[in-house]
DNA sequence: CACACGCTAATTTTT
DNA sequence: TTAGCGTGTG
């Protein structure tokens, strides 16, 4: 808190930071890596050291560039950012830029893309419409079933994608039959993309770094423009980024990257957290300042997570120290069942709040799987405690909300035919499967883009009267939005798209039950105000930019009244990560479950290790372990056994019982008393929470 | 083309 | 156990 107070001054201010913080700060010239544990104030130091960048060593603001992985970090430090520079000089003159690997990526691309033989409006595939693409290709093409499923070659092509392999690598690599049959699906994936003018999220990494090494007389100027380059989260760099950190670097090596091989927990996804110990032997006489103070948590959950993330081999030795003193032990929860985890779980909850005078905002409850959150809404509710759930399906993946894109996409782009398709009988126009089967197997016959073979539907054989008309009707709206969207305002344009199509009640009508029905189509009305949003926001902005956005995930949120929570947050532990609460409430920590056993099959501990560390340096004043004795999964009823990583806290840190104890033949009489005493008075002190309101 | 039944799989997911 | 998907039927 007092970190924040010292950035509102809006002057720079470099007397509130400590020695290492400062030495990270100032060191503006050459390479710089920090190691920044968790806590440690890097976004602080980023921050700053981009105000003292442009305040002090009259950087011009232009030329610094921030690199985060979410779009939240991105705009959390922009809006730091300006609060520092803000009516000076050098914040006048328009600002850094502050952006995503991807949203770097996406407008390199913009400019440049036809240089690599795309055409100018090409389309980002999401994860939904990369695995359309890889499904259509299983069904079409003659592979051996049991080889993969749609799921898993979905899988396997975004790992090999994204560790930088090729189709004709996979082929030659190994001769394995599944790796034969993976470069064959990439190949054909590639060719897919490629003809639908369409991108994923690698290949905008990929293309990019590309451009940059293919065609430096182009891009030159635009990488040259950034003097000074920074880094967040840079243990979650993958290969691809981390060689175009280094196009990026160019000579001048103005890199300063920061990050925590302790907080890798991507890794499954791609991530090398190697890349930490790789920027020292690329970038040669780089300084390595290490961050280790702690301003988070108190020195009790400071010395849980110390102990144990020591039991990770491979890592860079690091400490955290902290300056709170011990303040409360930590308290372990023992329950019956889930829904005995839970109550127990609530009850303190209820309990701390009301002692402390906290506000929900102050708590959350954290959680290895997405699953995990049911049954803690279900609490919740029963308790009349407000929450809100992190993650779960967003706004952008509901089904309404695609679909309406997808008219958007086409509209922009009818080469997407992964959108086109899942447009063209919705809502219902007759055009139904062997239509469609037709109309591709035409097209492809043809080599003609689908919705060409749409706009003239009647002069083919292969589609019956009624159809070949509605297919025309369709390629006419099309080409009449299109119209319409270069001219009119996008929010304008929208509405009357859904009106013409008259798309509430389609998307009602597709529930079965009324109430679903009607929240569906809220979500329409949801999405119209969310382009009045971003028109209003970016008024320069037409549809592909809007697109892009979407995309990218770098939505403009709608405004907030409140940036402070006011309700309990459900999080998984992956989405907690650079989050931070007073209480947080670690539930389900039973083995194989956190630990996930697949995970452990995999040889995963260390990374799960590393994501139980993330998870308790969430914690600033109290941390409350919790796991059910037993659990049902499908139907059976297992017995569960602390985690192993609770095993590696010393049993002295814990007010109480401890996990540690025997749980083989059920727990030790002691503590089931000890647990029904627990229980007793949190009933008594709930009654006296719901006393007050 | 809509609905119903049966099979399968069940981690995490910044973009 | 349950949700989501694919296949088969009316």
């Amino acid at each position: 808190m007092p970190e924040r107070m010292a950035l509102n001054r809006g002057a720079l201010d470099l007397d509130s930071l400590n020695p290492e913080q400062r030495a990270a700060v100032t060191h503006t010239e050459g390479p710089l890596l920090v190691l920044a544990g968790a806590g440690s104030g890097k976004t602080r130091v980023i921050t700053t050291r981009i105000a003292y960048l442009i305040l002090h060593k009259r950087v011009p603001a232009p030329a610094v560039l921030a690199v985060t992985f979410t779009n939240k970090a991105a705009r959390e430090m922009a809006e730091r950012v300006a609060g520092q520079v803000k009516g000076t000089e050098g914040g006048a003159r328009g600002g850094p830029l502050i952006s995503t690997f991807h949203a770097f990526g996406a407008r390199l691309l913009r400019e440049h893309i036809t240089l690599l033989g795309y055409r100018p409006n090409f389309v980002i595939f999401d994860a939904q419409e990369q695995f359309a693409v890889v499904k259509s290709i299983l069904e079409d093409g003659a592979y051996d079933e049991a080889l993969f499923s749609a799921k898993s070659a979905f899988f396997a092509l975004q790992q090999a994608k994204g560790k930088g392999l090729t189709a004709q690598e996979l082929r030659t690599r190994r001769g394995d039959p599944a790796e034969l049959a993976l470069g064959a699906i990439l190949d054909e994936y590639e060719q897919a993309l490629k003809r639908m003018n369409a991108v994923d999220f690698e290949d905008i990494l990929r293309l990019s770094l590309r451009l940059c090494r293919e065609f430096p007389a182009e891009t030159r100027p635009f990488l040259e423009r950034f003097r000074y380059v920074m880094v967040d989260e840079y243990q979650d760099t993958n290969r691809c980024q981390f060689d175009l950190l280094k196009a990026l670097a160019g000579g001048r090596r103005n890199v300063c990257v920061v990050g925590d091989d302790d907080q890798s927990i991507y890794r499954w996804r791609g991530a090398e957290p190697g890349n930490i110990l790789d920027f020292e032997r690329v970038f040669p006489g780089c300084r390595t300042i290490r961050l280790e103070r702690n301003y988070r948590s108190t020195d009790t959950i400071l010395a849980a997570a110390n102990q144990v993330i020591r039991h990770n081999a491979a890592r860079k030795e690091k400490t955290l120290r902290g300056h709170r003193g011990p303040g409360r032990p930590l308290e372990w929860l023992l329950g019956e069942d889930e829904h005995d985890e839970l109550t127990k779980v609530v009850a303190h909850l209820r309990r701390t709040l009301l002692q402390d005078g906290g506000h929900p905002g102050d708590a959350a409850i954290l959680y290895r799987s997405n699953h995990q959150s049911r049954a803690i809404e279900e609490n919740l509710r029963e308790e009349g405690l407000p929450y809100t759930l992190v993650g779960g399906t967003r706004f952008f993946d509901r089904k309404e909300v695609r679909d309406a894109l997808a008219y958007l996409r086409v509209i922009a782009a009818p080469s997407d035919e992964v959108s086109l398709f899942r447009i063209l009988n919705f809502p219902r126009r007759g055009i139904g499967r062997t239509s469609q089967a037709k109309l591709s197997e035409y097209a492809a016959r043809q080599h003609r883009p689908c919705i060409d073979v749409l706009r003239e539907a009647s002069r083919f054989q292969d589609f019956t009267g009624p159809v070949a008309r509605s297919m025309e009707t369709f390629a006419a709206l099309i080409g009449r939005f299109r119209e319409r969207f270069a001219h009119e305002p996008l929010p304008a344009a929208f509405r009357a798209l859904m009106a013409e199509l008259d798309f509430h009640r389609a998307v009602e009508k597709e529930r079965a039950d009324p109430k679903s029905g009607e929240k569906a189509a809220g979500l329409i009305v949801e999405l119209e105000r969310t382009l009045d949003y971003f028109a209003r926001t970016r008024p320069e902005a037409g549809l592909k930019e809007l697109l892009d956005h979407v995309a990218l995930m770098a939505m403009p949120e709608q405004e907030e009244a409140d940036s402070r929570p006011r309700a309990i947050t459900l999080s998984t532990v992956h989405a907690a990560k650079g989050l931070e609460f007073p209480y947080v409430y670690l539930v389900g920590l039973a083995d194989e479950v956190f630990p996930h056993k697949r995970s452990l099959a995999e040889g995963g501990e260390d990374e799960e290790r590393r994501l139980f560390y993330v998870a308790v340096t969430r914690a600033q004043r109290q941390l409350v372990l919790s796991m059910a004795r037993q659990r049902r999964r499908y139907g059976e009823t297992l017995r569960q056994q602390p985690s192993r990583f609770l095993l590696e806290i010393e049993a002295r840190l814990f007010e109480g019982e401890s996990p540690q104890g025997d749980y083989v033949g059920g727990a030790p009489v002691k503590a089931r008393r000890t647990e029904e005493a627990k229980g007793r008075f949190l009933e008594r002190i709930k009654g006296m929470g719901e006393g007050r309101g």
